[in-house]
DNA sequence: CACAAGATTGCCT
DNA sequence: GGCAATCTTGTGG
């Protein structure tokens, strides 16, 4: 089980020791695949220009949920790190509770159930209530990675500033990716 | 397989 | 009024 403390770090150095780590809503989840850091002196992330409203979380103590809406339409589940600083939960490989996903998610591969960020909210039943709640306690539960996989990194998606900072973290060579990596740029 | 477009809401300019 | 840390469906090759 992840402490807050795990949380009190930069984002990057965190979203590295997300990956592998399991994640659970409500008995719900599985293995985190791929992340990407955002941060306060970073154009693309929510908080460069300050708190406000929908972002306040991000501004609160780490260790908790920062969730938001996208398009309108889609949910969005982040671990608020050092404040104005979070990381993106991108996609999992799906383990628990797989029926119940299924069920959500309609007909369609295992590999896609969680396979990005919009995809792994309604596979786990994210949404605005769980805005700015505890990561260290239930409906959450976060158990630490084994080590031993291979991380890759690469830039992130979906963004029109800070292209260039190779802050997306996956799992190399998993199957349950959002995209898969144009080309590793590091390996860690 | 690749690409294009629509859905739909809240926030900022 | 425009755009956003996305997904699904439809079209064409």
């Amino acid at each position: 089980m992840l402490s807050k403390s795990f949380f009190d770090r930069p984002a990057p150095e965190v979203s590295r020791d997300l990956i592998g780590a399991t994640l659970l809503h409500e008995g719900v989840g599985g293995a985190i695949v791929e992340v990407e850091a955002y941060d306060e002196a970073d154009p693309a992330s929510h908080s460069f220009a300050g708190p406000t409203p929908r972002n306040r979380v991000m501004f609160g103590p780490p260790g908790h949920a920062y969730v938001y809406k996208i398009y309108g339409i889609h949910y969005c589940l982040n671990f608020v790190c050092r404040p104005g600083s979070a990381v993106l939960i991108r996609a999992l490989e799906p383990v628990f509770g797989l029926e119940t996903m299924r069920e959500r998610r309609g007909a369609m591969p295992d590999k896609n159930l969680c396979s990005g960020p919009g995809k792994l909210a309604q596979a786990l039943a994210i949404d605005l209530t769980q805005n700015g709640l505890a990561l260290d306690a239930p409906p959450f539960e976060i158990g630490a990675a084994e080590m031993g996989h291979d991380i890759a990194t690469g830039t992130r998606i979906g963004i029109t500033k800070g292209v260039e900072t190779p802050w997306r973290f996956v799992k190399a060579g998993s199957p349950f990716l959002s995209k898969p990596l144009p080309k590793a740029t590091r390996e860690l």
